[in-house]
DNA sequence: TATGAATGAGGCTTCATTCAT
DNA sequence: AATGAATGAAGCCTCATTCAT
């Protein structure tokens, strides 16, 4: 029992999001999860909005410490691609915690002030990470240096959000990783005249599996 | 009496959203902010998933319209900017309406097969509008060819929502249209040697301090 | 128009309740069925409770004028078990009336005064008819006269009742209102000693059919 | 708290029935009556319609109960006529629930099988335990044995039910249980000739007492 | 007289939270 | 510390009844 009944909780709620079990989680479904009483949850959190938004800080502390993890590879285009395959993996394993996390945003009013600071922060902290990765690139060469990278991260953040979601119901189709890095550094418009040959092969359909 | 009454209370229920009374929407609410009984509601939309359905709905046909109603503009550069602030802006005022929007998009399993479909064609919608607009960009020369509209539409799109999210609480600090628009069509990265000194002054972080 | 609205309201919310869609009348129900609007309804009976005695009335009122119908038949024991087969057959094709006459019986405090009093008189005018049938037993020396007729006719409705009531299930397999009227004339029990021998074939179980 | 409060709730719900506040149930008036919350009704019961379910099924358990201990007594005439008496009794205490039972019986259809199966059950140990009595009769050579004892509880309960639901509304008139008896073992035919005289008064009119 | 959209009281049920054990 | 039966506020929805057309 060392593993902290509290830790067995958020695991156990975790896992039941993403299990697909979302319509709405109720507190009795928690217990009956972690294998605990409904009281017990309570002597752990402060109530059901305090385990939501440990759950969410959860999932985000996980996710930035993947990025931090990030291995410092060779050509910063494949090292960014392999960061945004990461997120975007992570992404598919959390939708329901994200989508979660996205409706309880609305709710920041009723959250305790330091909550809500300690919540803003963490938001700030996958941006961060992510701007780290692309600071790498500016040192480099290989990232403008006009924007700041706060910003360009937020942007490639949201690229790969929209794909996670637009092809959720056919994984199969989604467009590989590199092709949506390719788009956020060399970016969609014709520069000078060559653009129009970046790819080979001319008009590209990413290969239709299902 | 003409506009309708189911129209009255759609937008009544959409202006309660906009007017930040998210928490919940309780068919108390919608119905006093409509000026009508609760049962009312119940001759117009058969139950409250089917109300909210028809909100999210109704808010993107009118963003459809919107983005199909884009000016031809001179300049593509320009008329995509125009584009994204329009969208921007509508974001903007439906945030809770697309919030809502995405925590439904998880329950869409019990919605009857017949307004999933609906749904689903409905999200495909506005991404086809974008895409329409790009496809003109390529038909101009101004927008690399080698990758499908669709998919280019769905990053931008993906862009737009993450700076608005980001920047939600303080709207002075957010980046402007021009500058996203700009990283879309240029790209992140640094090509050729020239890219450096896109922004004359160096690094920028767009003034604006609180 | 003439069949008087009102009667063709009564007639189809008795079919209504024939057609076994008893679960819980609603006007609605009630005035699609009878192809008028909701409001008619009520411009011909004072409120629900008013339709629902109506009702009930109507069909013991039907039932009276059969059993006054009655053909005098030659025999009294043919006649009666004649009577019971009618008074059955009614019975089994108001099932559902019936059941809502009792539900309703709850309810009379409800009812003013003057429906009240007229209710409690249909009530009495059922007995009374099938009394008056006894009677006529009773002059022809077949029925015995130490008991009033009112009484005995309430025990014979009763067995009746519970006799359809029982084999509701099962049809088939009910005993024929022969046996049930010889019983009641006979009775259950051995007179003297002959009375073993009543039904020549000892033990009896009227041809299981199912 | 010993008593179970699944009891408690299941004996204050037969009560308010009992106590003639029967117009319509509902679970506030239960858990009320019962000194409960009304969400500890649903820890012990799925619904209503499961909760009037377990009561009926309650009240038919009692009664059978009841007759199994009848008595012994002396002469089975006697013994019959107690049994009718506490019948009776029980009846007249239960009229509500006993309604409420008939107008259940209605909505079986929505009911899950096991239920449907244990209520058809519960109705018939009813008959069963009054037939176990008659057959008794007929081993003392008391009953007739051309008739199925069955048929013939039935028949008994039917007069039963019939006798104390016409003269709910004046107990005083109500025949004695003895008198109906008589006609059940003795039939309401005259059988050879000297059946005139069964009781010696002529016509009788049971002494009006209100 | 006929209609049916509008109404809102009232019913059933859920579920976060408490507290005695 | 752990439990889960008890609680009741709050939500969704139904349906008898009204009333303007």
């Amino acid at each position: 029992m060392r593993p902290n009944k509290r830790e067995i909780i958020l695991k156990a709620a975790e896992k039941l999001f993403r299990e697909r079990r979302i319509h709405e989680l109720t507190m009795e479904d928690v217990a009956q999860a972690a294998g605990v009483g409904k009281g017990t949850i309570y002597n752990h959190f402060e109530n059901k909005d305090d385990l939501l938004f440990q759950i969410a800080t959860h999932g985000f502390e996980e996710l930035c410490a993947l990025v931090a993890a990030t291995p410092k590879k060779d050509k910063f285009h494949a090292r960014l691609a392999a960061l945004c395959e990461q997120i975007s993996e992570f992404f598919q394993q959390r939708r329901a915690v994200m989508r979660m996390i996205h409706e309880h945003e609305g709710r920041l009013g009723h959250l305790k002030e330091t909550m809500k600071e300690r919540w803003l922060e963490n938001r700030r902290k996958l941006a961060g990470a992510v701007a780290s990765i692309l600071s790498q690139g500016v040192a480099e060469g290989a990232v403008r240096r006009d924007l700041p990278c706060d910003f360009l991260a937020t942007l490639l953040l949201g690229m790969l959000g929209a794909r996670d979601h637009d092809f959720s119901h056919a994984p199969g189709k989604r467009p590989p990783v590199e092709m949506l890095v390719g788009v956020f550094l060399e970016g969609a418009g014709v520069i000078g005249g060559m653009n129009g040959a970046r790819v080979s092969g001319g008009e590209n359909n990413f290969g239709e599996t299902s």
